[in-house]
DNA sequence: AAACGCTTTTTTGTATGCAAAATGAAGAGG
DNA sequence: CCTCTTCATTTTGCATACAAAAAAGCGTTT
């Protein structure tokens, strides 16, 4: 979606860089959504419109578009006459989530092999080679990144749209609670593995396979989700 | 249409504020909803947003939140600069959108078969009845409204509060084209069978034959809103 | 002290105003 | 006749102003 193909020649100043084609609302949406997804405006907080709105250099109504828009993506809810609150994180939203994300891969993963091209499956190998890389030196947010591209491009190669669209938005969900999560040695040498599995299915072609494998992975990274979530607080059912 | 300043008898009870919680914009987001999956706001009908305000008695700003929410749920565009178009009800998207719902439904058959309850059931039974007599009756409304409840009532039964959400979003879309269907009474006659097939696939907590019976539904319902796709605009591809 | 009623302050929700971009119309030039 | 340019109008995008509601103080009463 890059309406301006014309690069501003300051790649980013913070506030006055308005030279940019894009609207203002749509970077404060992107920007919202990052400081969510990121935990740097952590579950349940309140959104202060005014303060909001002072840190990311804009006026309100900018802010309470993206708010509106945020807020049917799921990640703000609205409570009515005392505006917005950083959608919770509770284990019970993960379950549902994961739930309906495995859903939606293994459907992508089914559409993945027969679609794909041998340059989409180079591609990956290549995604999945720079992961096993990071991996191998423990850096796990570089690890996070190409994971995250690989799931993406089995979306893109399932050639379907709106699958991929109701998957980011899933995703932003599962993204917020990743940042909490500190994986032990084990569950992460495992997830490679399904990940080495995954890639031979798609290689083979191999439809039900891949989508087996991508439903099991979907129930560890809950598990693992789970248990980030127990970490920082005991209560967790809220 | 002021209600809100009427001081209670009671002062500990807030009941007006129960009763007059209702914001302007999500009155407007419900309203705009509405227009556009009934068709009153035909595919790429641009949003004017000064008269569109008008029509609705309020003024452009809770509008234009009403129209971020949307956009947010697929059912309009925005065009940077240029304001918000209805989202356009290409066959394309269609299709993909019958695929993606196709997994969802099937797995909430799935859900529905381990989690529902016999009152559950009854109930089904029972909108599937009333749908029977409107099908019989050649009602074509309300048979939908009774449809469509059962298809909602399963996603319930599922248990998964997300994924009856995205289901919902997604079904929109699939409204919006359905005021455009007029059903072959031998698809429609078709149809009910399936219904009665799941039905019964339900009573006896079959979820494999189930998500089999919704998929090929689905399959179905998309070739019947393909094809009253095809009729009021020749050229389909966009 | 705790609870209640009242006032003050803050925050949200909506309307309006203004500048920039897009749209449309009229005229000049090819 | 068509295209391009220029100017006027409309429409969008953002900021601000104002009103209503919620939150926060603050004494008074029990």
């Amino acid at each position: 979606m890059s309406t301006a193909t014309i690069s501003t020649p300051f790649p980013n100043t913070n506030v006055t860089s308005l030279v940019d084609r894009r609207l203002l609302h749509e970077t404060v949406i992107d920007q919202l959504r990052d400081l969510i997804v990121q935990g740097e405006l952590a579950p349940e907080t309140k959104l202060n419109e005014r303060v909001l709105a002072e840190k990311l250099g804009t006026s309100r109504t900018p802010l309470r578009e993206a708010i509106k828009f945020l807020a049917s993506e799921g990640l703000v809810e609205l409570l009515p006459n005392r505006g917005a609150v950083v959608a919770p994180l509770k284990p019970e939203k993960m379950k549902e989530v994961f739930v309906v994300l495995g859903a939606l891969e293994a459907l992508a993963g089914d559409l993945a092999c027969r679609n794909a091209t041998e340059a989409d499956i180079a591609e990956i190998r290549g995604l999945h080679y720079h992961m096993l890389a990071h991996h191998a030196r423990g850096e796990l947010a570089q690890y996070f990144r190409y994971n995250q591209q690989i799931h993406i491009k089995f979306m893109e190669c399932a050639g379907n749209a709106t699958l991929a669209q109701v998957y980011r938005g899933l995703n932003a969900h599962v993204k917020r609670a990743r940042y909490l999560a500190n994986l032990s040695r084990e569950r992460w040498d495992k997830a490679v593995q399904e990940h080495e599995d995954m890639l031979d299915a798609l290689v083979k072609r191999d439809g039900a396979r891949l989508q087996t494998l991508l439903r099991d992975h979907l129930a560890n990274k809950l598990v693992m989700v789970m248990e980030a979530l127990a970490i920082p607080r005991a209560e967790a059912g809220r």
